[in-house]
DNA sequence: GTCTATATTAAGATAGAC
DNA sequence: GTCTATCTTAATATAGAC
């Protein structure tokens, strides 16, 4: 194979698609290797973990990207009916407009081990609390808001499911148009 | 090992548990094994398409379980909102309280192969069919009922996401509670 | 119809050259 | 830091005894 090189986010970024279309157990080092350029020896010498730490950094990094394109903007000053829409775009982007599973749906189906579940647990809990904080800026009760935030990321995940097997992205399309209507006061 | 003997309603029995929990991609020939007490040879007497064929009878299999426990109460000539409670305590058995995953989403992730996805995807289909078909009955336009059987589905595959993730059931079980208002008129 | 035994391929993982 | 080469284990799959 031809010397290849990749920076870190491009390694982490296409890993990343790897785990989330093939799921924990269905991602092989073979597979990493195809879609990074990188030999599995490199891979090693990168995750000397193997594929279970890769797994690790992937959630890591799917935290961050959330971080940083959904739960940051939630902290600007601006109205909460528009910061939700703007996320909406995020989400979109991520999603790559429902083609793409769910990294936390991929990667919570069977193998991975206690520290890869604890990783998406605390992901999760992120997502819901940010979700959680512009229904409650927005105006609406600790409880209510409590409620639309869980409901939001249920009806992301749901509508996924029924995107990819329906082969049909409509549901996705439409649970984010209604996402901000969910997330903050009418 | 000993000889060991069991029907074809326990093989798939069995074989349907480790598929929705493992995922199509970690299924192996040596984990159905485990889990049906025959040995790898004897599956394959069985299923001579080996993995791919018990994958395709898991998906038929499901799709029967939900014909006889879920779609066939509908047609009763109880009322709908009767008739909804009652199949609420039949999903509540198949997804073991919110314990185990849903079939459709752990064999849509990767692997499978064509045949697999359309399978998966007349089951879904069957399955919309079926809850709008209760809507409709309960007074509903035709236009709302599809509107709320897609978001029940929705809600059950996305609270069953929740729930594992996070550990706890919760989110499954509030949606069972509010799936008989869901799908019904008032 | 199930078993033991085995063939073949691919998995995870490491050693060492460059 | 990436490569080739190799090790060990486990995967899918088949042959043939009972």
């Amino acid at each position: 194979m031809a010397y290849s090189t990749v920076n870190d986010d491009e390694l982490l970024s296409r890993s990343t698609d790897v785990f989330r279309t093939l799921g924990y157990e269905g991602t092989t080092l073979s597979r990493l290797s195809a879609a990074t350029g990188l030999e599995k020896a490199s891979l090693y010498h990168r995750f000397p973990g193997g594929k279970d730490q890769i797994a690790l950094a992937v959630a890591g990094g799917v935290l961050a990207w959330f971080q940083k394109h959904v739960f940051e903007p939630f902290k600007s000053t601006e109205a909460p009916r528009r910061k939700a829409g703007a996320v909406v775009e995020q989400l979109r982007v991520f999603y790559a407009d429902g083609t793409k599973p769910c990294a936390l749906d991929a990667l919570s189906l069977s193998g991975g081990g206690p520290e890869l579940a604890e990783a998406l647990k605390g992901a999760l809990l992120a997502w819901l609390k940010a979700f959680t904080e512009i229904a409650r800026e927005s105006g609406l009760s600790a409880a209510e808001s409590k409620r639309r935030a869980e409901q939001a990321v249920i009806q992301i995940e749901g509508s996924l499911i029924l995107s990819r097997v329906l082969g049909d992205t409509k549901a996705f399309r439409r649970t984010l148009e209604e996402l901000p209507g969910l997330l903050t006061a009418e």
